[in-house]
DNA sequence: TATTATTGTCACAAAATGAGACAATAAATA
DNA sequence: TATTTATTGTCTCATTTTGTGACAATAATA
């Protein structure tokens, strides 16, 4: 058997965007008595895809397959080369250096960003984390390494998108109000939208089928329900 | 010294445009005695950054330094591992696999492409190359591995940089008129635009510095001369 | 001097967007 | 039961942007 099934140098990192409590959430994972946050991720096993490796990652992470997935950038600078954070893990985790010494090398990191509907997810940590839970954009913790950055440039990347996808299909459940779209849209933007010219803009893309109403129990007029057109 | 300077499974290629004569080029190498033609390309050294040794690259090939340059994505499919083409360019070329044999493994390759003003450049070969040339789009000549295709996947995201990025500045000389500009986009786009909206907006943009006509030598109105504002 | 090809600009129509207004109505309140 | 409240669906109007063709201007040519 060989000594590793990875490929040395290449790492992949995934920010996992789910929606909820009108609020964006990603996905963040906790190490073993380290009090080390970090971005979900994992490396490459010698023969397979390297997208193939990312699904496996986030089937593992979140139950689901089938997700929406995008690759976007691949962070390759030497200053994230800083081997003593990774035997912190390893040796808090009762880890051998000599196994795991392949891991302590520099690795070069392929992001990705994932939009999945919240309420189907139960979050799993891996082998060496304790933890794996969402967290609000606005309120994550300390992230090790360039993980803060590599966040900032996957919400960029969302919303330099958001135009030309249809990222609200990805993050909603299957049926869903105009103003939980909207919700979606204001928050990966960052700022309010116009809620007539909104709602005629969504309706005139011909993706929306509306159902019937939702008598939601709030003290105001009930509004349809939508799904997206397949 | 180190068995070799330069981290393993890492690539990339650069697919770097130019407009010519009414057409968008890019440049290709071709390798000693092989018949193999590829995109230009090289290795990571291990205390160098991703970024910096495309840029190291390009300026090899090109001779020109602050080039536009952008990554857009990262090949990674198993498929891509043929080692039977590299030891046929390592032959060729009279090189040792003992000392090369790093070459031969698997590799995922970083894309990037770049765009130059075609008129400042002069191609140069790398070592393993006898010559690097610029070739019309649309008469490429047969590329290895998946080349063509990281070729297609640069051109379709010049395509959706080209209204939120000023790419014409990046492919002109200096100094250039209306109907330079609008064939640089035409070109990309691969479609006719409206002359009078192109320049309606364009203008409009207040990034165009006008300067005096270009008496150019045919039968008709001299056109304005046109640099971009800094 | 008339012709030709292309340029710079405009005018108008069509489409898209921004912003506010109004009636409708599910639930809460009196 | 009648009234109030908050939010929804839709409309209208003004503004901006885009699509399209037309016009005069003009550098070189015939």
């Amino acid at each position: 058997m060989k000594q590793t099934a990875y490929l040395r140098h290449i790492a992949y990192d995934s920010v996992i965007f789910g929606f909820s409590g009108e609020k964006l959430k990603i996905l963040i994972t906790k190490y073993h008595n380290t009090g080390l946050f970090a971005l979900p991720g994992g490396f490459v096993k010698v023969d397979e895809n390297l997208n193939d490796a990312v699904r496996r990652g986030l089937k593992e992470r979140t139950g689901l397959d089938n997700i929406y997935l995008e690759q976007f950038y691949t962070f390759g600078d030497v200053a994230r080369f800083r081997p003593e954070v990774m035997q912190t893990i390893l040796e808090a985790n009762g880890h051998s250096i000599q196994t795991y010494e392949w891991m302590l090398d520099r690795f070069i990191s392929v992001a990705y960003y994932a939009l999945i509907n919240y309420s189907e997810v139960v979050p799993t940590p891996d082998a060496l984390s304790d933890s794996c839970d969402w967290y609000s954009l606005d309120d994550l913790p300390e992230l090790m390494l360039d993980h803060a950055n590599i966040v900032s440039k996957a919400l960029q990347t969302l919303r330099d998108n958001l135009e030309r996808q249809l990222v609200g299909m990805n993050l909603l459940p299957p049926f869903f109000t105009m103003g939980d779209l909207q919700k979606v849209y204001e928050v990966i933007l960052g700022e309010k939208l116009h809620r007539g010219a909104f709602q005629r803009k969504m309706l005139g893309l011909g993706i929306l089928k509306r159902h019937d109403k939702q008598y939601s129990g709030a003290a105001h007029k009930a509004p349809f329900l939508y799904s997206f057109e397949a």
